[in-house]
DNA sequence: TCCTATCGTTTCATAATATAAAACGCTGTT
DNA sequence: AACAGCGTTTTATATTATGAAACGATAGGA
């Protein structure tokens, strides 16, 4: 896989496919041929092979071409397949050898977030009471925050006016205004850290796992106990984190 | 266009895709040769050009091969894209002038349909009362029942009992279960009447225009006053009218 | 009305391209 | 250790995609 490999006739199919998904109302074969630089009999061929799949629609009366729905049946099937429990296994396992403490793949719900996927520190003596299953407000969690800070200013105001906020711990945040900021920060920093504001005595470091619209479902954390979170210790297993997310991000279609 | 176009390379890479988008877990090489009977070269040459694409993820670990979300991003762009006022606009012209009467398209939102489209009868002594933009409930017009017999019998009793259900004449239906039984017939039928159970002395056939899902959020139908609207009739213009909704489901990726 | 220009479609000779055989290298199994 | 299975890479070959050109249809202008 020394140079990146193509098929010419793949290649310029899906360049073809590419701008009809773009445009609205049909395009042309000539303007096709403009925007690609192929030869219209090339482009013609190539839609006519699309046709006969129906991947692409062709308006007999106006000759014009359209991208069919027939991607997007395709789409729904990828959708429904995606497993990303078992795609995160890998990546999950080799973090928590690496960074030797619990790893944590929350899936949002609502206005929670629901830790579908969890493997455990080797630091054994210490467990978080996190389990599968368990549901926690997105505010007050690391995870949640990292997953908000993905979304738009109206959803935040929206989950957080819809928790129930209220101090889990003394260091959880219960002002409307300092939590906007704390979005922000995120924002700015790409990952979210949860200093004890959901269980006294653990600290995390969260980042979000967007997919293919720029928004994300999921994220996942870095747990330990306060002892071993310093803040240098912090940084460093971010760096760690934003890895993992990242490539877990492709699966989806997203990027950090 | 006698014979349907093809190309090789690309017909053998959509099997491939289509075979991927199918798989939970990834597919290998191997059992993508068996059940594509190609050569495993070729077919690594393909994936290798979908992969650097973006349509097509490689698990360097395990070494299968996925599809990717990208795919769900060109469908997201088809779907902002479809306009279907204007893909409708010839057919229905069409379908107009063929049976001389009032052509109407419909959108679903929640328990009512929206008129988005209409083409008025060349009788144009006699014009129906619908105007675009304006809404009437589902359950008793021919369009809005068309609609909810391509949905689940569960989204059907939800809409019913959240519609204002009263005799808006005396043809209204307004029994459940007479209700429920009028959607029964409609599946079977393929298409849907309206005997003047929304506005006196107007009968119509309606048909829902599936999309890629199976289901419909739009329907068209035809029109006429009752003096035009014999039984023998409406079995004619529900033909010409099931053609038509043929053509525009294709659009839509459904079919009828 | 005819001429011209534009665009989509079809045909066909040519060469570039995709192909499949074979060799290679890796991993896990007997 | 030898083998078997699988993915990857290479390469000679001919099949396949290509684009020039001819064709046909449609629309606009003279």
């Amino acid at each position: 896989m020394a140079e990146p490999a193509s098929v010419q006739s793949l290649d310029r199919a899906f360049d073809l496919l590419e701008n009809l998904c773009r445009n609205r109302n049909g395009t042309t074969i000539s303007a096709l041929c403009a925007q690609t630089g192929l030869h219209k009999s090339t482009v013609h061929r190539l839609l006519g092979a699309m046709t006969t799949r129906g991947y692409v629609l062709h308006d007999n009366a106006t000759s014009k071409y359209y991208a069919g729905m027939k991607l997007c049946e395709l789409s729904s099937y990828i959708l429904e397949n995606v497993d990303i429990v078992e795609r995160s296994r890998a990546t999950m396992e080799h973090l928590s050898r690496e960074t030797g403490e619990t790893i944590h793949l929350v899936l949002r719900e609502e206005n929670e977030i629901v830790y579908v996927h969890k493997v455990d520190s080797v630091h054994s003596a210490i467990r978080m009471f996190s389990r599968i299953g368990m549901r926690r407000p997105m505010f007050c969690t690391g995870v949640g925050k990292a997953i908000l800070a993905t979304l738009p200013d109206e959803t935040v105001r929206e989950v957080w006016q819809a928790s129930p906020v209220h101090a889990y711990t003394p260091y959880t945040i219960i002002d409307e205004r300092a939590f906007l900021h704390e979005i922000a920060n995120i924002r700015r920093d790409g990952y979210a850290q949860d200093n004890e504001e959901n269980e006294l005595g653990v600290k995390c470091v969260a980042a979000a796992i967007p997919d293919y619209t720029g928004h994300a479902s999921y994220a996942m954390s870095i747990s330990a106990p306060v002892t071993r979170m310093s803040n240098s210790r912090m940084q460093e297993l971010h760096h760690l984190l934003r890895t993992a997310c990242s490539e877990l991000a492709a699966v989806l279609g997203g990027s950090l």
